[in-house]
DNA sequence: CTAACTACCTGAACGC
DNA sequence: TGCGTTCAGGTAGTTA
């Protein structure tokens, strides 16, 4: 489900209904990929961040809440619904729930349970490596192009995996590689980008990232805000979910191939290697 | 250290 | 209709 411009997405919902709020209960499925979430009772939420896909509570008590999505993990205010009327009342995915001090309860749903939900103390990540590792934000000033430019030159791998590691740069994920990658006319095999393309990737991936930002994400099937709406980002998607599409700029039909384990769309004719 | 697999889950969509 | 297969927006653990 969630890249950066859904999580983000969340987070702006969220963060109102959250901030200066204290958690006085907190309800968990018995599940591995959660921690101990009973550090978190009691605590005020003084603020509501984000670090790529990682949504983060910053608690009283030196202690941090991270909250990332997986692929189907959605939140929602009990009881509320959605615009087309459904509601979550005795749903068998929610698989948390958080009571705060106004009564009011937020659950986590999340099909697939490959969310996480855990309590560490402020800024310690050493359980949650890829946050530990994870890159500059993009649409900040400490996601520069000359750097960029270095850790592609650094790696050897393809460079969308290498994108999709959260290394070079955090929150980018399938759709928006792809996205990025066609933009930048960048092919997703490519393992060697020099300077003038790493400046036009840089470009694409600020531009396509902020683009969906204001459309509130991008919705293929899971992904939905809390307010039970979809992202209106899917409409303007050229690369993911086109195969077989003529490319919009030279329009070849568009190749679907598997890269990385992950299914990858891109035009073979103008995205070169 | 890195890169490349595989595993983790469940449901929807598709082919026969 | 029913059953088997494939795929899905992510990350962590293991192996070379």
């Amino acid at each position: 489900m969630p890249e950066l411009p859904e999580v983000e997405s969340v987070r702006r919902h969220l963060a109102p209904r959250l901030e200066g709020r204290a958690i006085v209960a907190v309800w968990s499925a018995p599940q591995e990929r959660f921690g101990v979430l009973d550090d978190a009772v009691g605590r005020r939420i003084n603020a509501l961040g984000r670090r790529g896909k990682y949504l983060l509570a910053d608690l009283s008590g030196d202690l941090e809440l991270v909250l990332h999505l997986g692929m189907t993990g959605a939140f929602r205010f009990h009881g509320e619904r959605a615009a087309d009327g459904s509601a979550w009342l005795g749903d068998p995915y929610v698989r948390a729930s958080f009571t705060l001090d106004d009564g009011s309860v937020l659950d986590f749903r999340d099909v697939r349970r490959f969310g996480r939900l855990t309590v560490v103390p402020r800024g310690d990540y050493t359980a949650i490596p890829t946050l530990a590792q994870l890159g500059p934000e993009p649409l900040s000033e400490q996601f520069d192009a000359a750097d960029f430019y270095a850790a592609l030159r650094r790696t050897r791998a393809a460079v969308k995996p290498f994108l999709l590691s959260q290394r070079p740069v955090a929150g980018v994920g399938n759709i928006y590689a792809d996205e990025a990658l066609w933009r930048a006319r960048i092919s997703p095999l490519a393992r060697r980008v020099g300077r003038e393309r790493a400046q036009r990737l840089w470009a694409a991936i600020r531009v396509v990232l902020a683009d969906a930002i204001e459309r509130e994400g991008t919705t293929f099937r899971d992904y939905q805000m809390v307010n039970g709406q979809s992202g209106r980002n899917a409409a303007f998607l050229v690369a993911y979910g086109k195969r077989g599409s003529p490319c919009a700029r030279c329009g070849t039909p568009l190749a679907k191939i598997v890269l990385g384990g992950r299914g990858t769309t891109y035009c073979p004719g103008c995205q070169r290697y």
